[in-house]
DNA sequence: TCTTGATTCCAACGGTTGATGGAATACGAA
DNA sequence: TTCGTATTCCATCAACCGTTGGAATCAAGA
């Protein structure tokens, strides 16, 4: 049984792999494909570059663990949160599991910033780093209760779960701008985050108004 | 009275000046800063490296005219939206302002790339090349009526107000992935986002409820 | 026609990037 | 100790990047 070095990796986190790994997590989701380096992130390691090239290869393919790195880390919690909601009723569990992810994604910006990097940009090669969005949707769409039939996602429920996900990769990632526009720290740009989240997205998946604002 | 390379580009849209910054606007917005080269700038309008140079100097000022030539694209279309909806019900008003704005940067998918790159991607210098986003989120919460105070428009409103344009952004900058997800050609998608929009940013900022869909 | 200025291209520069070969070093097995 | 393997670093490469000087070309007025 082949052991890919991302296992490797993710099997051992104190290991060499496993360090530039996570700095490269950071510096690819601050800076995209093309405006990290392997330089940068060597540095921010504190090791020779040739010794990132000897543990990775070249940088498409670093590029392409810590994809599948931050996949499986996203996989992983939303089967978490999945389990928890488990049972409640729909407006509940919906309103958890947007908490609880926002959360979660505001400690991993990196996971925001790259799955937005793959939506929006190009890289110059057309190489295919594919994040396995699509299943991550149907999963969502699963746990959530939003489709009957639970093996085919119609396309306006995936729609809508991308737009759910996507809802909050945005305040995450734009983080920086907007607070600073807002002119509030980071705690009350997180609380004022997830306010906003529940009064958008509640309404339209749960039929919930939102709590006494926007009166009819 | 000093006219800026911009202005003369704006009055005149078959000058050289005019092509290359075109052509700018479209490769910055699919590469972003870092991820796109003046050679492929300058390759797509046909021209030569040093032609490129010689209208609009080094590589950052030409980004810069880039951001406010669409920041001037989008004001100007903000005022007509304004306009067209001035009179109506809420509801309506915003269902129709949605609809334009979503056929519009459909049009000019490098308007929401470049904005999506500003929010969330780093530039390696630290540049302030300013969208104007707060005073285009102040215009959209004046003309919806989303303030009762038409000076001092309170964050949460703010952070609905960006929400409400990200979720455009994210499907019109997301096409070519979102469209292969669903197996949809471009009108299908875009009728299925337009929909979705609504969907989700009706019940909320209205009150409507979405029309026949998730029972109760 | 000659002149002048604006425009365009050719050729090259220094710096940075991704990538590699090979010499050191570390370290456990024998 | 000696060997062998795994790891790390130094030095360097070719390719590409942003940028510029300068020569050629064009357009229009004198």
């Amino acid at each position: 049984m082949m052991v890919t070095p991302l296992e490797k990796a993710r099997k051992d986190p104190d290991s060499m792999k496993a360090k530039i790994l996570a700095k490269a997590r950071r510096i690819f989701g601050q800076y995209g494909f093309h405006g990290a380096t392997t330089r940068m992130i060597a540095e921010e390691v504190g090791i020779d570059i040739s010794t990132l090239y000897y543990h990775w290869g070249e940088k498409g393919d670093l590029y392409e663990a810590v994809v599948l790195d931050i996949n499986e880390d996203l996989r992983l919690k939303l089967k978490e949160v999945g389990d928890i909601i488990h049972g409640m009723p729909a407006d509940k569990a919906l309103a958890l599991s947007l908490d609880i992810m926002t959360d979660y994604l505001f400690e991993r910006p990196e996971i925001s910033n790259l799955i937005l990097f793959r939506y929006f940009g190009k890289t110059r090669d057309e190489s295919v780093l594919d994040f396995r969005v699509p299943e991550l949707v149907t999963e969502i769409a699963r746990s959530m209760g939003m489709a009957k039939d639970k093996r085919n996602i119609p396309n306006p429920v995936r729609l809508r779960v991308l737009a759910l996900m996507n809802f909050i990769h945005n305040f995450v990632s734009g983080e920086e701008y907007f607070k600073s526009m807002l002119k509030v720290d980071r705690d009350e740009y997180i609380a004022s985050v997830k306010e906003t989240v529940k009064f958008v997205l509640l309404p339209a998946f749960t039929g919930a108004r939102p709590a006494g604002e926007e009166k009819r």
